[in-house]
DNA sequence: TAGACTAGAGAACGTTCATTCTCAGCGCCA
DNA sequence: TGGCGCTGAGAATGAACGTTCTCTAGTCTA
C-alpha cells in the first residue's frame, strides 16, 4: 500500500467514523482499526489529529456540494430540486446533520484549520445558492431554510423538515418573480 | 451555603461555561472553581456531569423561550417581532449558536437524558411558534428560518442573518394572509 | 549474502479528566 | 466536654486517548 492509497484509505475511515460519532468521539485507534492502516504511517500522512479532522471536512465538502450540484443541474438547476436533494439526504440511513455544524458544536474554540474548514464551506453553499437563484437576498432566505431544515431534521429525524422548507422556497421565489415582474 | 444555593450557583457556572466553551471542553473542576462550590457537593447535588449537563439544558430551555416570550408579548405578540429578538440576540457578546445544536454536535450519541433535553426545547419552541401564527405550515417554516439563522450566525459571526430571515418571514406571512382572504 | 533502510504491530508515555477517597477542622447534641 | 457527622480542600484513582518509541521482520541493494 503506497502513501497516496493510505491517505485515501484513511480519509474514508476518518469521515464514516466523525460523522457518525463525532470527532471527539473517535479515537486515533479507531481510525486505524477501520483504515487498516498502521498508526505510524497514520501519523506520517497527518501529523495530528486536527490535520486529519481538516482534510476530512474539506473533503467532505467537495462531495457534498458535488453531490448536490449534480442532482440540481440534472433537473435543470432548478432552485426548488435542492430541496429534494436534500430530503433524500434526510432520509438516508446513516443521516445525523450538517458535519460543519456538528464539527462547530463540538469545538468551542476549534483549531484555525477547522474553523476555516467550516466557514469555507458556508460560504461555498451561500455562493452556490446565489448562482441558483437571481436575487441575492432570496438566495439567502433560501440558505437560512436549508440549514434550518438540516438542523431540524437531525434533531428530530423527521425527513419532512425538507418539504416545510420546500413549500417556503416556493413562495419566496414566487414573491421574488413578482416584485420583478412588477418593476 | 445550603443545597438549593449550592444547586443554583452550580448551574449558573455551568450555563457560563458550557455554553462558552462547549461541554466537553469544561471539566468538572472549572465549575468547581467558578461556582465556589466544592466538588464533593457538586457530586451531591448532581451525580454525575451528564446530570448536570442535563440541568444546563432544561434550565436555558426555560430561560431562553421566557426571554424570547417576553419580548414578543411586549410587541403585541408579532410573529415578527421573534426575528428582533434574535438580532439582539445574535449581536450579544457572547453569543455563540443554539446551545441545544451545540450539544447536538457534541454528542454523537447522547446519554437519553440529554437527548431529550434537545428535543425537548425545540419541540417546545415549535409549539411556540404555532400558537403565534395560526397557520400551522407557516409556523413551521418560520421555526425553520429561526434556525437556520441561528447556525448561520453563530459560524459567520454576523448578525444579519437575523434580517435576511425576518425578510423571509414577512414575505411567508404575507402569502398566508393572501390565501386566507382569498378563501 | 551482508547490511541498511522501512514498515507494521503494539507497547509505552504523558496528559486530561470524571469520579472517589483522605484527612483535618468545625458545629451540634448528650 | 467529648465524640459524631458533616464539610471543604485537595490528593488519589482509573480510564481514555493523542502521540511517540521499540522491536521484529522483511526487502532491496551492492
Amino acid at each position: 500500500m503506497d502513501s497516496t492509497e493510505a491517505t485515501v484509505r484513511l480519509l474514508e475511515a476518518a469521515e464514516d467514523l466523525f460523522y457518525a460519532h463525532g470527532v471527539q468521539a473517535v479515537g486515533m485507534d479507531a481510525v486505524r482499526e477501520r483504515s487498516g492502516v498502521s498508526l505510524k504511517r497514520l501519523y506520517q500522512c497527518f501529523p495530528a489529529k486536527n490535520d486529519l479532522v481538516e482534510a476530512y471536512l474539506l473533503r467532505r465538502d467537495e462531495r457534498w456540494r458535488g453531490s448536490l450540484r449534480d442532482f440540481v443541474h440534472a433537473r435543470g438547476d432548478d432552485p426548488l430540486a435542492v430541496f429534494a436533494w436534500l430530503k433524500d439526504w434526510f432520509a438516508e440511513p446513516g443521516f445525523r446533520g450538517c458535519a460543519f455544524i456538528n464539527s462547530f458544536g463540538e469545538f468551542g474554540e476549534p483549531a484555525p484549520g477547522i474553523a476555516a474548514a467550516i466557514r469555507k464551506h458556508k460560504d461555498e453553499v451561500r455562493a452556490y445558492l446565489r448562482g441558483l437563484v437571481p436575487a441575492e437576498g432570496v438566495a439567502d432566505q433560501l440558505f437560512a431554510l436549508v440549514e434550518g431544515a438540516t438542523v431540524l431534521a437531525a434533531i428530530t429525524g423527521d425527513s419532512g423538515e425538507a418539504d416545510t422548507a420546500r413549500e417556503a422556497a416556493k413562495v419566496l421565489l414566487a414573491a421574488q418573480t413578482e416584485s420583478v415582474t412588477q418593476k
